[in-house]
DNA sequence: GACGCGTGGTA
DNA sequence: TTACCAAGCGT
């Protein structure tokens, strides 16, 4: 996204925030008694897993752990466990981490202060600012993919956003915030979800848009992106994949597995081998005597 | 800044 | 069917 001349996002403030009063999803971690720890809880889940998935795991996992140290009390195997099928269970080991972090260090209670929630593990630029908009209400651009497209489209006019967050969609967003702390707290709540369920990636429903008609990608015509082609992910073959087999295995099994039921899992041993390491290297999985591994205690 | 990291739904 | 996409983070 270039930087200049934008169209005055202060215009879009009010359709917006009216768009979203009537539109917003009903969402456990939205509640008004769900406070910060569900609100953690979600956007870790939601760190590249989409909400229909996130639902079922997120009240399972909010049940057995209401409280930061609920979960701490736990070996972090179990966090591994509870996490299912989300994908990226490493995810699962930073809540762990964070939420002994948290009872380290902030007593129990998930720190209300950007920095100190930036220094949680697995807590970066968007889950920090997330977290101290939505659970405490404060002033933050909270940047994240839905929200990079709706500001390249309505403000920059480009069909899809950079293929990675730059400093510019963080310039934009911050200069795009409302004064007012509740108000920008709303704002960055209603953008991302305008750019989920309406502004979305592949079909926007444009004819939906509170915005279209200041959106300066409509404006223009609706241009095709035209800009680099984005990497595919292939995931048929992959480390990745031999990973997922190996931890499914570990997960579904109450105690330790024998080596021989990993085994089974791939047919290539090198491949196997190097995944094997690699979870074990992440902490994901312990190594245990006499060829044997189970999830980390 | 590019890359590795899961999984499943959708067009 | 293949390819894209989904509230990113850490290295």
């Amino acid at each position: 996204m270039s930087d200049s001349p934008l169209p005055h996002a202060s215009a879009l403030h009010e359709p917006v925030l009216h768009w979203y009063a009537g539109n917003a999803r009903s969402l456990p971690w939205r509640e008004p008694d769900a406070g910060a720890w569900a609100v953690m809880v979600s956007e870790f889940m939601l760190q590249q897993t989409p909400v229909a998935r996130v639902l079922p795991a997120y009240r399972v996992w909010m049940e057995r752990w209401p409280k930061p140290a609920d979960l701490a009390a736990e070996p972090p195997g179990e966090a591994v466990r509870a996490w299912d099928r989300l994908g990226y269970p490493r995810r699962a080991l930073r809540l762990h981490a964070a939420a002994k972090a948290i009872v380290d260090q902030h007593g129990g209670v998930v720190p209300d202060d950007h920095a100190a929630l930036l220094a949680l593990p697995g807590v970066g630029t968007y889950t920090a600012a997330a977290i101290a908009s939505f659970a405490y209400g404060q002033r933050h651009a909270v940047v994240d993919t839905n929200v990079r497209r709706v500001f390249a489209r309505a403000l920059t006019g480009s069909a899809q956003p950079s293929i990675s967050p730059t400093a510019a969609d963080q310039r934009l967003a911050v200069t795009a915030l409302p004064e007012d702390e509740r108000t920008a707290a709303r704002w960055a709540v209603a953008t991302m979800e305008l750019g989920a369920l309406v502004c979305t990636a592949r079909s926007p429903r444009c004819a939906e848009c509170p915005i279209r008609s200041r959106c300066a990608w409509v404006l223009a015509g609706s241009p095709p992106y035209d800009g680099p082609p984005r990497k595919g992910q292939t995931y048929e073959g992959t480390d990745r994949q031999v990973r997922g087999r190996l931890l499914a295995v570990l997960r579904a099994a109450a105690g330790p597995v024998p080596k021989a039921d990993l085994d089974a899992c791939w047919p290539e041993q090198a491949q196997r081998e190097r995944a094997l390491d690699g979870l074990v290297a992440d902490g994901l999985v312990d190594p245990l005597p006499r060829q044997r591994y189970q999830l980390p205690g």
